[in-house]
DNA sequence: CGCCCCATTGAATAAACTCAAGTCCCGTGG
DNA sequence: CCACGGGACTTGAGTTTATTCAATGGGGCG
């Protein structure tokens, strides 16, 4: 089989290196339809990328957080629109049509980055199809408890509302499984986005 | 893939052709938490590639086509299970430490497979977490009408399962729901398996 | 021909949603 | 500094949707 017939696509695998931007909250780095001629390297904040649906139905794909690159789309168009959370600083940079030899190993990197985005892609959907609304919550908790500086202690920088478009339930069904969650006394709420895990083991049991 | 290995020996995203394998249907082509040293091209036959929780619960990620080069992970174990669903040909291709340069223009064709898997991965998470019964069947049947030789007929290689774990729905509800669309005129079930799409615009007018 | 698995259908239940009210922050302005 | 206003969050009651459990039908293959 000649490795030729693979697929052709993609014949764009270097770029430019574009200027810091910086973004408000809420403020949008790329639409939904907008060309994808160029990809994103976060550098402070978090970005959402999300579906919207002409009749208000969001679903949000990812958090990025720094150190994060994404923005990468088949084909010649955004998929998903990117908007930041809170104040971001990012890097573009623009796809130019150069050979793969010319660029000095960069590749392989981007290809490890859009590697981490599907396999997150994955684990995403995993957790929208066959998650209850506690195993949905607890999952999420955990994700940012994997990124805080202190384990038990989260900040969190999004709405009920945007927690609810990323696992795909109401806000008011994500605010009553908090509170059950708090009940059960598997965590605090010290405000509503300060929140104490006062027991990790037991939400890593609730998904596997 | 073993993705930390790319990273850390930046330039070598080779790989070796092997032999042509063959599964018969509900078996094995790699497994979850399986050396991912080596990914797929799917020469004939249908392979459905999922996660299995140890309840017995699982979320099929996507099934995957003649043409369709899957199963690079991030890491160096498979995150996902892959089996024949139906007689299944695929070539697997080993991966190897080797210069990029060397490689004639390959490393791009994989990073427009791996897009292609995450363009994929991003729809499917959106399907299951703001759709309906009915709006992820309607998308089901309209993915499959897409690459069948007549638009209009489809012949379904996979269980009423396999459907339900790919849609995060159960068994019966996939049949209730193909029976609802079935009264509502917009298809026609000719066996269990096989569905001729009588409305192809209102099915497309669910989703968007 | 008959069996067995797959698929369909039904009835009752549970989970999450919708609609509606009420509360808590938090920033603003008096 | 405190009162106020408004958005974000929480809580409640009732409804919808899909699930669960259970039984029946049907088609393919030995």
């Amino acid at each position: 089989m000649n490795l030729t017939t693979i697929n052709a696509s993609a014949g764009r695998v270097s770029f430019t290196t574009g200027p810091v931007l910086y973004f408000a909250p809420d403020q949008e780095v790329y639409g939904q339809g907008g060309t994808a001629d160029s990809f994103i390297k976060l550098i402070s904040g978090v970005i959402r990328t999300c579906h919207c649906l002409h009749d208000g139905r969001r679903q949000i794909d990812a958090f990025h957080v720094p150190g994060d690159v994404f923005g990468f789309e088949f084909g010649t168009e955004h998929n998903l629109s990117a908007e930041a959370v809170n104040e971001a600083a990012v890097i573009s940079y623009r796809w130019r049509g150069m050979p793969v030899a010319n660029t000095d190993g960069l590749p392989e990197r981007l290809f490890g980055h859009a590697m981490r985005n599907l396999s997150r892609a994955q684990d995403h959907a995993r957790l929208l199809g066959r998650s209850s609304a506690v195993e949905k919550m607890a999952a999420f908790l955990l994700e940012w408890s994997a990124q805080s500086p202190d384990r038990k202690l989260i900040n969190l920088v999004m709405s009920r509302q945007d927690i609810a478009d990323y696992l795909g339930l109401t806000v008011e069904t994500v605010s009553r499984t908090l509170t059950q969650l708090k009940q059960e006394g598997l965590i605090h709420l010290l405000s509503a986005r300060q929140i104490r895990l006062t027991s990790i083991a037991a939400l890593r049991e609730m998904n596997d």
